[in-house]
RNA sequence: GGCGACAUGGCCGAGUGGCUAGGCAGAGGUCUGCAAAACCUUGUACGGCGGUUCGAAUCCGCCUGUCGCCUCCA
């Protein structure tokens, strides 16, 4: 049993709030996904590594969770200029490929990346290309409902109509007419309304015909038609970036609520950012690292690869509240701190309790009870992922040390069974370095000439010929190979 | 300009009105032919100025600084 029931601070409230779902024991969860027109980069890894824990926390729990996760494979307009562009019409022309070419390419990428990083596939994917009828469907409710008025092929959401528009981003509309967007679009009747469909001209690449002509849906539409129709109108948790909450996620709440008349999304949960030299990494910024190159390298501010693990590691070493400051020196760390947390969780799952151990030690060192509490205090908090793991650090250590002086905890299988599942199922972490030994060579004969050199040097070592024994160590390391001697023999590491 | 966050020791990063966060790095030690690993010991902290309080890094106010949103963005 849990020691506090799980709390999420709601960015509707500003608060944290009990987490009771609409009807348990399922959960509806949306989360807004990429658009897919480049690879993701580590701050798209922040999301949905952290939404992911999210999910798999709220499994643990026992809830029978249907996340939905969009692709948005219709791009929006770019940031320069007052008319912009589509965004994946910009890159299609570009690359003189279709506009789905695009889609396809990074909609792959993504999930590789993500697969990599051991987020577990959204249980449904809707595509925005794939929802226009939905979409249109709803654009044709807001305006039957007076929420939406047309001109001359454009759609636009009359926000004023709205009674509760700005209450997630803490705005009010008078405020909000004074931004940067009054000099577009002046046919508009308020400055601040936003487009539901709009109009395309010749040149544009991905059109649709509609009840209001040729062209293409709104920025913020597709969110509220695919999570209403995967999820029902009144659903548990929307989830995303904290930037998408102006103007996107308000401008969602308007046309979900406005059209269905019910209450949107119940609880609403936005990660913050990963900056980088104190400044968020975005895309548009230029200053985003793939995470491809950061598993393999290739960027020029990186000096070195990066498992895939250890970036997941790093970033739940943070809440996702707040931002993550990237650096390599932090990574390092999260390295180091990942490796010595997994030896510690290992040595305890490979002990194989004895029987007379068990008979003398069943008083009261029953360790789970604790450790458990402490984990699930930590995640029910917000999903605190970084003190969940601090407490993982804190009392693997000490249980391994009980299990080496030959004090094994009495509820030691339970223990090992919930050790496996907080740091495989909760958290998504392996539970030790894959073994390479076998998988990285590329032939046997390879394998066994590296066995034939470390069997020399066992028998030089045997004989204090260190002289040679070294030159075998520094020559293999030369290649990438390193050896380490323990009391059970040598052991390698492949580059 | 409007709205909103955040400022913790060399680095990363939790947290709380009084009780060790944790990790990484550093230092010393044990072990090992030496490395490595493992283990033991260990220091440095809460941006500034006021206020509330028996007591604040933790609450309040002001200041400074950094960042985000207000335009697509995880």
């Amino acid at each position: 049993m849990s020691s506090s029931a799980l709390h999420v601070y709601n960015t509707l409230s500003r608060k944290k709030e009990l987490f009771e779902p609409i009807h348990a024991p399922h959960v509806g969860m949306y989360v807004c996904g990429p658009t897919v027109y480049g690879n993701a980069h580590l701050g798209h890894a922040k999301s949905y590594v952290s939404f992911d824990v999210i999910r798999r926390y709220l499994s643990y729990l026992d809830y029978k969770v249907r996340y939905v996760q969009n692709i948005t494979d219709v791009g929006h307009l770019v940031g320069d200029g007052d008319e912009g562009e589509d965004k994946i019409s910009k890159k299609a022309r570009l690359e003189q490929v279709d506009p789905m070419e695009i889609a396809e390419i990074y909609t792959y990428t993504y999930f590789r990346d993500m697969d990599a990083l051991s987020v577990q596939r959204p249980d449904i994917s809707p595509r925005a290309t794939g929802h226009i009828p939905e979409q249109i469907a709803m654009i044709q409710d807001l305006i039957d409902k007076g929420h939406a008025y047309l001109i001359d092929g454009n759609v636009y959401f009359d926000i004023l109509s709205a009674p509760n528009y700005g209450r997630l981003s803490g705005r009010n509309v008078e405020n909000a007419t004074s931004g940067t967007r009054i000099k577009a679009a002046s046919d508009k009747h308020n400055p601040a309304d936003f487009a539901l469909w709009k109009k395309a001209d010749d040149k544009h690449l991905m059109k649709w015909p509609s009840p209001w002509g040729v062209g293409y849906p709104g920025w913020h539409i597709e969110c509220s038609a695919m999570s209403i129709k995967y999820l029902g109108t009144h659903f548990d948790i929307h989830g995303g970036g904290i930037e998408n909450q102006f103007p996107h996620h308000e401008c969602e709440i308007a046309q979900a609520e406005c059209s269905t008349g019910k209450s949107f999304a119940k609880y609403w949960l936005h990660n913050n950012m990963v900056t980088l030299d104190g400044q968020k990494m975005g895309k548009s910024l230029g200053n985003a690292i793939s995470l491809e190159e950061f598993f393999n390298g290739s960027h020029p501010l990186l000096q070195r690869s990066w498992d895939p693990q250890v970036i997941r590691f790093f970033l739940l070493q943070s809440h996702y509240r707040s931002t993550t400051d990237f650096s390599e020196k932090a990574l390092e760390a999260a390295e180091a701190g990942l490796q010595s947390l997994r030896s510690a969780i290992e040595s305890i799952l490979m002990y194989i309790p004895q029987k007379h151990h068990d008979h003398k030690n069943d008083i009261n060192d029953k360790v789970l009870p604790n450790l458990k509490a402490a984990f699930e205090s930590a995640m029910n908090d917000d999903f605190n992922t970084a003190r969940a793991i601090a407490t993982l650090f804190d009392k693997t250590k000490k249980i391994k040390k009980k299990i080496i002086t030959g004090q094994p905890p009495s509820d030691l299988l339970a223990l090992q069974k919930w050790l496996k599942i907080a740091l495989t199922e909760i958290l998504g972490l392996e539970p030790n370095v894959p073994n390479k030994s076998d998988c990285n060579f590329n032939d046997n004969l390879s394998k066994d000439l590296l066995h034939l050199l470390i069997d020399i040097r066992t028998k030089a070592r045997m004989e204090r010929e260190f002289e040679l024994s070294d030159i075998i160590r520094d020559r293999l390391k030369d290649l990438d190979i390193d050896l380490e001697d323990s009391k059970e023999g040598t052991r390698y590491t492949l580059p």
